[in-house]
RNA sequence: GCGCCUGUAGCUCAGUCGGAUAGAGCAUCGGAUUUCUAAUCCGGCGGUCGCAGGUUCGAGCCCUGCCAGGCGCGCCA
C-alpha cells in the first residue's frame, strides 16, 4: 500500500470503513481504497474496487458494491454513498467531519508529512560541475531537481548528505596547467576568473591537436599533477579554489547548499585497492592492456575500469566513491542526479558494486532525467548556443525587477531587487520542476521565466495575497482568536473543494519524494492555488458574517502554511509581499 | 545493428493501482473589479492520446509489431 494512503486522514479513515464492511460482506482482507473523486459531481471520494472486486467473488459488479455497502452501517463521517455507473462507489463525507479533520489538520505538526526516512542515512549525489567551466544551462536540472529532492528527502525524516562530485580529476587539468602557464600574464593570474581559464582551457587544447610536443607536456603536467608535484598540485588548487568562488555565488543565488563538496580527486588514494579489490575477486579480468568487467550475464556491455596507459577513469571513481560513502555513512540510499545519458554506465557500475558486494545495504538509484534542448537544436559548445546559468538567472531577476519597479515606484530599491530575485529565480526553478524529470525539456525564455498561469511567480503571488489578507483580518479584528484556533465551516462547495485539497498535501510529499519526483508537489501546489484563487475570487473573508470571517481565515491560513511549506520543499521562496 | 527514453489540443506539458465525459498553462476570442493584491477569476475555441493489432467488463496507461524523434553503445566524464 502507497504511502499516500494514510497520509490522508480522510482516506484512511474511508479506508478503514470499507475494510471492514468487506470483512464483514464477504469474509478476509481486501485492499479497498477511497481515492479523491476524480469529478466533484460524484462526491468527495471514490472507490473503484468493487469492478475488480466482482471478478475475485465471480458476481456482478454493482452487487458487489451493494453488499459492501449494506455490511454496515453509514459511519457518521460518510453523508452519504452511493453506486454509480458499472459499480462505482462515490462517497460525500459530512461537512462537519471533514471541518474536523481540516481543523486538526492545520494544527497539526507540519501538516501531516510522514517520517518513512527516520533512522535511514540518504547521500545524494548532484549539480557536480567540472571545475574550470562556468556552470550553464545544462548544469541546472541537476542542480534544481537534486536539491529539491534533498528537501524533500529531509522533511520525510531522512538523513540526508548532499555532496557535490566535483569534476576536479582527469586528463584536461595537464591541458589546462599548460595553458596557465603559457597563455596568460601575471596581471591575467592575479585577477583569475572561471571564464579566463575555460578559454585558456580551449586554447591549449586546440594546440594539442595540431602540436605533438604540447600534447606530450601536457600529459608529461598531468602525471606531475597526480605523483603530487607540488607547484602544480598548487596551481590545481588554485583552480578549484576560484571555481568554488564561481560555484557557490550561483549556488547562493539558487539557494542550494552542500554538506560535503567531495570531487573526484578525494577518492584518488583509494583507487588502487578498490580496481586489485575487483581483479581479486575476478570480476575484473585483462583485456587489450586494459582491465575490463565483463557483464554479459547482466546484459550489459563490458565496462572499463582501468585504462591501458595505467590511468583510471570514472567508473573506477564511481565504485570507490560507492565503497568510501558506505563506510562513512553506512547510506540506506545512495541517490544520483545526472542527466539521462549516463543511464548505461550507472546500470554499469551499480552492477559491478553489487558483484563486489561493497554496497551493504544501500541501494543505488540514478535518478536520470532529460537534457535541456533548445525548440530548434540541442544545446551544444560547438554552436555556440550555450547559455550560461549566471546569465540566465540575471535575465530572470531583470524581468522580474521591471514589473516590481512598475507595480511598487515607492518601494525601497534594495526590497524591488531583493522580491525580483526571489521571483526571477522562483520562476526559473518552477519552470523545471513542475516537469517530470524524465522527459526533455524544451527551453524557451518565455516558459523559463513564466510569470503567469501554471508559474512559480503564480504560487508565490497566492501565498503573499493571503499573508496580506490575514494581516487586515488581524489589524480590522484584533480582538479575533488566532485562525487556526477558529472552527470551521464548510458550506460553500467551493471551500469544500479547498479543503479536501489541503488534505492531499501529505500525500504530495510523501510520494514526490520517495519517487524523486518534485513535479508531483509542483503539481499539487498548482491546483492548490487554483481551488484558492477560485475560492478567493467568489467568497469575501473579512466582509462575511463573523462565525464565517473566522472560518474562511483559518482556512487562508492554513493554505498559506502549506504553500510556504511547499514552495520551500521546492526551494522557491514564498515573499509575504508581491 | 543493439539498448534506454519520448510521441496526448496550434505550442509547452499533466494524467496515482487500468476506471465514469482525457485535463492545465500559453496563444486566440469573449466576459468579470463601487467589494480582501487583475501576476487573479469565469466562459468560448481547440483531441483519431504517433499508427496497427492484442489482453480486459473497461486501455492515454498493460502486451506485440511498425513509424518518427532524442540519447547511449571498450579506454572522456
Amino acid at each position: 500500500m502507497a504511502i499516500s494512503d494514510v497520509t490522508n486522514p480522510c482516506e484512511a479513515a474511508l479506508n478503514a470503513w470499507l475494510q471492514e464492511a468487506y470483512a464483514k460482506a464477504f469474509g478476509g482482507e481486501a485492499a479497498l481504497r477511497a481515492l479523491p473523486a476524480k469529478d466533484a459531481a460524484f462526491g468527495d471520494f471514490q472507490c473503484n474496487d468493487a469492478m475488480s472486486l466482482a471478478k475475485a467473488l465471480k458476481c456482478n459488479p454493482r452487487q458487489a458494491a451493494e453488499a459492501l455497502l449494506k455490511a454496515l452501517p453509514l459511519p457518521p463521517m460518510v453523508r452519504k454513498a452511493e453506486i454509480a455507473g458499472p459499480g462505482f462507489i462515490n462517497i460525500t463525507l459530512s461537512p462537519e467531519w471533514l471541518a474536523e479533520q481540516c481543523a486538526a489538520f492545520g494544527a497539526g505538526s507540519d501538516y501531516g508529512i510522514p517520517s518513512p526516512g527516520k533512522g535511514k542515512t540518504v547521500v545524494i549525489d548532484y549539480s557536480s560541475p567540472n571545475v574550470a567551466k562556468p556552470m550553464h544551462i545544462g548544469h541546472i536540472r541537476s542542480t534544481v531537481i537534486g536539491n529539491a529532492i534533498d528537501r524533500l528527502l529531509r522533511a520525510l525524516g531522512y538523513t540526508v548528505i548532499a555532496d557535490n562530485h566535483l569534476g576536479d580529476w582527469g586528463t584536461q587539468f595537464g591541458i589546462l596547467i599548460m595553458g596557465y602557464r603559457h597563455f596568460l600574464t601575471d596581471a591575467d593570474r592575479a585577477a583569475l576568473t572561471v571564464e579566463m581559464l575555460e578559454k585558456v582551457y580551449v586554447k591549449s587544447y586546440n594546440r594539442t591537436q595540431e602540436d605533438e610536443t604540447w600534447l606530450q607536456a601536457c600529459r608529461d603536467e598531468l602525471v606531475k599533477l597526480q605523483q603530487g608535484d607540488a607547484a602544480n598540485r598548487e596551481v590545481w588548487e588554485t583552480f578549484i579554489a576560484i571555481s568554488r568562488e564561481e560555484f557557490d555565488k550561483i549556488y547562493r543565488r539558487l539557494d542550494v547548499s552542500f554538506d560535503l563538496y567531495r570531487g573526484e580527486s578525494h577518492y584518488q588514494p583509494i583507487l588502487e585497492e578498490t580496481v586489485q579489490a575487483l581483479i581479486d575477486r575476478g570480476i575484473a579480468t585483462p583485456s587489450e592492456g586494459a582491465w575490463i568487467a565483463d557483464m554479459k550475464d547482466e546484459g550489459l556491455q563490458v565496462a572499463i575500469v582501468r585504462k591501458s596507459d595505467g590511468g583510471f577513469n570514472y567508473t573506477a571513481t564511481d565504485i570507490a566513491t560507492v565503497r568510501s560513502r558506505v563506510r562513512e555513512f553506512d547510506p540506506a540510499r545512495i541517490i544520483y542526479v545526472t542527466d539521462e545519458r549516463q543511464q548505461l554506465h550507472f546500470k554499469q557500475f551499480f552492477a559491478i558494486c553489487q558483484k563486489l558486494g561493497c554496497t551493504a545495504h544501500a541501494a543505488l538509484e540514478h535518478v536520470w532525467f532529460g537534457l535541456m534542448r533548445l525548440p530548434e537544436a540541442t544545446f551544444s559548445t560547438r554552436q555556440g548556443n550555450v547559455i550560461k546559468l549566471e546569465a540566465l538567472l540575471n535575465e530572470a531577476e531583470a524581468r522580474a525587477l521591471a514589473i516590481v519597479e512598475e507595480a511598487h515606484p515607492d518601494w525601497p530599491d534594495a526590497d524591488r531587487r531583493t522580491l525580483a530575485a526571489q521571483i526571477g529565480i522562483g520562476a526559473v526553478k518552477y519552470a523545471d520542476l513542475s516537469h517530470d524529470p524524465q522527459g526533455m525539456i524544451v527551453f524557451t525564455w518565455e516558459k523559463a521565466l513564466a510569470l503567469e498561469g501554471n508559474s512559480g511567480p503564480y504560487l508565490q503571488y497566492a501565498h503573499a495575497r493571503i499573508r496580506s489578507l490575514l494581516d487586515k483580518y488581524r489589524a480590522q479584528f484584533p480582538e479575533a482568536p488566532d485562525p487556526l484556533a477558529a472552527p470551521i465551516l464548510i458550506t460553500d462547495p467551493l471551500e469544500r473543494q479547498l479543503a479536501l485539497t489541503m488534505l492531499q498535501f501529505p500525500g504530495a510529499v510523501a510520494r514526490a519524494g520517495e519517487q524523486c519526483r518534485p513535479n508531483v508537489l509542483a503539481d499539487y501546489l498548482y491546483s492548490l492555488c487554483q481551488h484558492y484563487s477560485r475560492f478567493y475570487q467568489a467568497l469575501p473573508v473579512l466582509k462575511a458574517a463573523d462565525a464565517v470571517r473566522a472560518s474562511r481565515a483559518h482556512l487562508c491560513a492554513v493554505v498559506a502554511g502549506i504553500l510556504r511549506r511547499g514552495l520551500g520543499l521546492l526551494g522557491i521562496a514564498a515573499p509575504d509581499r508581491i
